[in-house]
DNA sequence: AATGAATGAGCATTCATTCAT
DNA sequence: CATGAATGAATGCTCATTCAT
């Protein structure tokens, strides 16, 4: 059989990657670094354990290069919300509802992990004084102030006003993110009012 | 000469498991158990490895006992709101004052190690089903149900004002207790909107 | 290039598990199962420590494995002795023969060990329950109660003249077995005159 | 209260090394030298863990004392046959006895361990070569004689017939002194019937 | 590209031995 | 003399990583 191709090489390579990516994205997420093991990514791969070196040459390569994409998807998550529908609360709130389920937290979730774990490369954190919360308040900064112009959000420091707000969906994502039944979910409308203003919910 | 006295002994003895079990309590809480090193607890402690084993036969005995006594002290300070002064959402502002800063933290954080890491011994999940979210929740709830009476706490369904008040709460104690300063804390009175009414929050 | 195909792979598995069950074989009737370190094991065996994770999940399944194919194979040598040719007496001559060099030995050595030693596994002690000397005892008897007939047995209670053939053999067995030049290997001649009845012996 | 006088103390550091030798007698016999652990001693002992190096410098120094005191008892043991009453052969069989129930063995056991085990002290090994399986062989060599001139004892080689004789009390020792139930104690009149005449037996 | 056998460094735990009292 | 707290070296086992095929 005539060999393969350089396109159809570079294309396999191109789905290896992506589905060792998921399953790494998956394990990692869901057991943080030191507790995934590279045999159960393999495993959660379905290819070898010897493979996983010809894609990415160490653990420490890998979960790096989760972490820049989780952050490059959060960050698009995050801007995505100015093009949601409806007023800056409505924008928000489609926002949170989106992160508590299931569609964003994994992100946020290995974002939290690198954050918190021990073990993770210097590069990681590195990467991650980059994107500080500081970062997202930045992002997020113009449509809290719209909003507060609206009269929907409330008139504290807008910049303190998204702190907590990105502090407390953070939290909820974590606690979340362990297939732990023992929390719950609180819904996306009882932690808007953390941030609108009080007089509109009255109404 | 003579050994010393068993008052002596028992001193020694006391002293040196507490000094043990706060350097786990440390190491523990922010590493969780498998990064958590049993030659780390000791260098933190400042005694060698072996003594480790003079007072906890292991390291699961060691972060059960740990547990255990977390619970003990969450669910204490969980109760002593009813102790505190003021009007219930005065009294919950207060709690929630004491878990965000240092104080209560903490014991939350070893217990949401527990809840969440892997490699945790089996005791521990025994003693963390009879201390679930919900003996929290039965804990608060003649407290809210005041609240709402007195038409300082919103009028929902209160545990599932409860349930999401700790969630939140729990959000806020684990990613806060990693010393990652990225995070903030958000202040209490912007937590407090969670649940309070809003007419009165107005005036 | 293609991997190793199914065959191969099987073969290099069967030698080496055979390669590191001939190793523990002889550091484990040596030296018992406590004394017996897994580095030695590796070591005679040629292999690295860690390698001998992937074959046998522990030292305690190691020797649980072996004392089972030792429990096998000296019943099978207690068994073969139907076969031999000759009178019933000889038959047990044989036995004893091939028993006191080396061929048999080292079985029941293992076995010895495992009866006698601290840390023992649980699951060998239940082996071994089954395995006990009345086992071997029943499968002697009709033997011994054949040579008795034909007068070349003594005529004692035939279970006891078998206890002490087998304790003595047992007894021989585990003193020859430690690699120790300073006891001496009686002759099968000699032993046989435990057993044999005392006018046939001087003819 | 005045402090004891020399002898006094003289009479102490003797009863307390009497104490700690018939622990640690017991505890090396039963387990070996290996799994013998030096607390177990101590507490077999009544005595503290630190107390035992008062006494001896180390678990080497110990085991070898120990070893040095079976020598001379069992070379003691030896020898007392010719002060026993009977003929040859009656002698033999009442020290086979002696040595058979517990009264001998346990100094034999413990040759055995030191001549068998792992970790064994290098001045051990020393004393064994000196007290080898000759020197017993050339204790009891005149009596062996002078049973066969008897006519009581088999007419084979006497140096043969007494190794023979040797290794299966050893062994029969060896296997009894475990604590483990399953071997049978066999008879001394069976063992007898190895260096018996058998002409004599018919009688 | 793909496999899984092989290696070795790291960690929990045990235990002989030392030392302050 | 006597105690038991304290130390640290040794051992079973895990797992990231390499290598021959």
């Amino acid at each position: 059989m005539a060999p393969l191709n350089d396109e159809q090489l570079h294309q396999i390579r191109d789905e290896r990657r992506e589905q060792i990516k998921a399953a790494a994205f998956q394990v990692f997420a869901r057991k943080g670094i030191i507790s995934a093991k590279m045999s159960m990514i393999a495993e959660t791969a379905g290819i070898s354990n010897g493979l996983l070196y010809h894609y990415f040459k160490s653990k420490d390569e890998l979960f790096t290069s989760l972490v820049q994409e989780a952050m490059v998807e959060s960050e698009a998550t995050m801007r995505s919300v100015y093009a949601m529908p409806g007023t800056p609360i409505e924008k928000i709130r489609t926002l949170t509802e989106g992160m508590i389920d299931e569609s964003g937290a994994p992100y946020f979730m290995l974002i939290h992990q690198a954050r918190t774990s021990d073990g993770v490369p210097e590069k990681v954190k590195q990467l991650l004084e980059q994107y500080s919360m500081d970062t997202y308040m930045d992002m997020l900064l113009p449509l809290f102030q719209e909003g507060q112009h609206a009269g929907e959000i409330a008139a504290d420091d807008p910049r303190e006003l998204i702190a907590c707000y990105l502090s407390v969906l953070s939290g909820i994502m974590v606690i979340n993110s362990n297939g732990n039944d023992d929390y719950r979910h609180p819904k996306a409308d009882m932690l808007m009012r953390l941030i609108a203003n009080p007089e509109t919910i009255n109404k």
